[in-house]
DNA sequence: GATGAATGAGCTTTCATTCAT
DNA sequence: AATGAATGAAAGCTCATTCAT
């Protein structure tokens, strides 16, 4: 298991991150928030976009592990995509109450681009490789599916994927809910699943 | 028509706000784009933030009163959901290339909750009005589809907004193809209408 | 006369500088007082620092002046004395309400030894012949009278000088007052007259 | 003892502020005075008005303390008014060379009057009740001293008390001297004392 | 004479990061 | 490992002043 602290300050950091934004989360609130002091976050952390970066890229390396798992048990693109989407959903959505996962890939996935310094490069790298994994995965599925004649044809593949993508997104951390101001979803889990996988049978054949 | 120079402005901010984010885009580098002093823009606008809130603003202003005016001659919710999200699309994607109004987008509306000013708590109120009229706007029409027996009443009214919407959004400023730091779509503005009206038309009974 | 509206812009300065504070009025605060634009108070006044200074010396030249007329019928240091101090309490008291001439003294006194422009040095020095010119005259009454034999002469004459002079500041617009954030001062004029009579008296022999 | 960084810092605001004014004093001059980083000074003070109304509520503070101290022997209003002006003499004469303390006081008291920001309204109101501690010591000493018939009641209160503060103040940090661009007093501490002294006496009865 | 858009120097303040202890 | 004082670059914002109209 990771370091005792290192992990204080990355659950204090998705906190504080998730609240504030990346920009107006400060350091000096993170170490508050975690209970240590400012310079030991700079002892387990490169910086702070190194430590939002360690976030992104832990989600996403359990993401694709978890898929990893659950795929190798199915053998049909269809259920695939369902468990890939319902992996996602089920994450996003472990603590319902402050939708800390999907407010931290907002605040974080924009920073991913904005990476300059060289000692960041790989990490960078990192997260690519696992958000192509992830994405690339999503893909496969609705070519195979298509090409099996079990998905609707007439949209290219890298539009029923981003119609999946998108939906799945709004659907645990909609724009709609935060620019409206309002906490909560307005419904649950078992709502979202049910309707990621009515919209995906939407498309099949 | 509007001062020429708080034109300027903007559109200089739209870009710089767009290519670097909020917190990443300076005063004096939007100057600079403009043509101008970093003094003279504030002279028009109140601040960094005012100037971003200006630019949602008139944005949603514009998508409204669009809709005003083509929802008077459609009388069917159908329809009615399908021109929504045609407009939007349309302002969306009107450059191409750059796809500033997407970013734009993305970038200010977090800042939207920010606000703390006293000086700018109006234009919060008036965009959260535009959003709230847009966002009653389409709730309405899935609403009036449901109870008229033409759209799938099996999913919540929020439900299916959050579909609608998450994929209006990733199809125009998707975030996998900022997260691959691709520069374009892989399709084009036609592909996009086709996919709403599908997706639309999937829920149709 | 002076011109017009050169005057409308020292009122306006008087009561904002009187107001506000040098530091923290604005030349913007001051046109629209006036009712004329920025640019205009550029026109009659070199700069802020020109307007401050010329409102400061001319009430030093008229205070100089009236002294001129007033002691030509005077011949004893005592009442000369009196005289001086009276004068310039009539017109600090001159408008009750807002004792805005003392506090002009008080924000615009400190300005004067701030001078470094080249063009403003020539205002500086008829400043100080002023300021001289006003406290000689009172310096040299005190000398005459402790040499008469009139005024206690225990005392050295720039001692009882300061005295005098912070008697009636204080009497005027005093600091207390202003600490304490009271709006009046508690008496009136004539209160302010028999004090400095009897001060003065109290160093009758 | 206070921080020895946070007593440099305040002893070079203190030279920076009476040599140039509030505000012509820079933080960055105030911090190369000190031999520290401009960083370090918002460190340990709120903000540049905090650094002066601390400097000033630290003096008001101990000119209170010490005549708490010194007032417990003495029980007559006029040596107790005596005392008061004393210990206020000694403190702001106490650098002869600079008179730092008297230009403080001037530079600084302003200032009181002009706080909005939350954060510093208590040390305003802190500076306040020093403020009104002070004046109302004073305030009380001539109202016994007229009450019991041993000063001349033939004033107000109020006035006496102007002209002793108004005396003291010019005595110490007079106008006239920073209005002719000199140095020094001219006279010295003793000067001062014996004046105060014979003041206050030429008001008994 | 009069305007007000435009300039730009200069300021305070923030905060990630460093490093002596 | 841990602290937090100390740094300094960087940014937004103000406002006296200028000048084309």
């Amino acid at each position: 298991m990771k370091n005792d602290k290192s992990t204080k300050i990355l659950n204090a950091a998705i906190k504080i991150f998730a609240d504030k934004g990346y920009q107006y989360a400060t350091i000096a609130e993170i170490a508050k928030e975690a209970g240590i002091s400012k310079g030991l976050i700079h002892f387990y952390f490169e910086s702070k976009l190194d430590l939002i970066l360690s976030i992104i890229l832990s989600f996403l390396e359990h993401v694709n592990k978890l898929n990893d798992i659950k795929l190798k048990e199915i053998n049909n693109p269809i259920d695939s995509l369902k468990t890939v989407f319902g992996t996602f959903q089920d994450l996003l959505l472990k603590d319902d109450e402050n939708l800390y996962w999907g407010k931290i890939l907002n605040v974080g996935l924009p920073e991913v681009g904005k990476i300059k310094s060289e000692v960041l490069r790989n990490k960078k790298i990192e997260i690519d490789n696992q958000n192509s994994k992830l994405f690339n995965t999503i893909d496969k599925f609705i070519i195979e599916g298509q090409t099996a004649g079990l998905l609707n044809k007439s949209l290219k593949p890298e539009i029923v994927r981003q119609i999946f993508g998108g939906s799945s997104q709004f659907l645990t951390t909609g724009m709609y809910l935060q620019l409206c101001g309002k906490g909560g979803l307005g419904y649950n889990k078992d709502d979202v699943k049910k309707a990621m996988n009515m919209l995906i049978d939407s498309f099949v054949v």
